[in-house]
DNA sequence: TAGTTTTTTTGGACTTTGTCTAAAAACATT
DNA sequence: AATGTTTTTAGACAAAGTCCAAAAAAACTA
């Protein structure tokens, strides 16, 4: 356990992703200003590290960029189309369903539902 | 409607695309062999116009690659965790499910997941 | 059809995201 | 403290994709 990778626990446990998706550069960013010297190879390397062991989850974003979870029980995200947001939607059931429509045993699943949210579809009536 | 375009929808509708999901380089390279000036930028415009008319689909692959598929209709993927291989999972109710589940008015769903096909399982054994 | 306008293509530079490497530093063990 | 292992570091590298301005092609107009 060095200082490094006890700080990006430290990260992963804080307000700053309770409940949020980051990105590997958010995370880089974040652990910069707590600990300058820390260098992109040991947050990627971390990242990569703390999701085999299934501290986090590993997602993959809209754009391009992988998204982490520190919410590592499996879910599903709804997605805005309009202001991008994402939502958790956690079905207790959901996992139960998608092995019985696919028929097979299966270990995870990654899902994203696109949709509009409240307040997007709000500002669209303007 | 420029000779580029109509050479990437025939790339689409042939056996190259039938079934498969095809990453940008992918056809890239088969686009060349059949036009051997057409540019990669071309490609990537049209892969994306494509998608946003509705003619393809645009999918986060597992590698970092986007992929596209010629299928269209909403379905869900299968991909093995050993050997990396893709198998579409076309569930009618599934869509209908996942509103239901969700509570929202989804628009389109992305969904993988994850399982040991039937020949991986097999050579496991050994 | 000729001329004009609009759209698309092109090639290359550029960006973003992530991986790799070899040397240095930190860590763990005895 | 000495040793061996693991991690970190900086920077080079790679892959995937975007952006740009100039050239070409297509569409439109009269």
């Amino acid at each position: 356990m060095t200082k490094q990778k006890a700080l990006m626990l430290s990260i992963f446990r804080s307000d700053f992703c309770h409940g949020k998706h980051r990105t590997a550069d958010e995370i880089l960013a974040y652990a910069k200003d707590l600990m300058p010297g820390i260098s992109r190879a040991t947050v990627y390397n971390n990242l990569k590290e703390l999701a085999k062991e299934g501290i986090i989850r590993r997602i993959s974003g809209d754009d391009g960029a992988d998204l982490y979870d520190s919410d590592t029980a499996l879910h599903g995200h709804l997605i805005c189309s309009v202001c991008k947001g994402v939502r958790d939607v956690g079905a207790p059931r959901l996992f139960e369903d998608l092995k019985r429509i696919s028929g097979e045993d299966i270990e995870a699943y990654e899902l994203k539902l696109r949709y509009v949210c409240e307040s997007c579809r709000h500002q669209n009536l303007n």
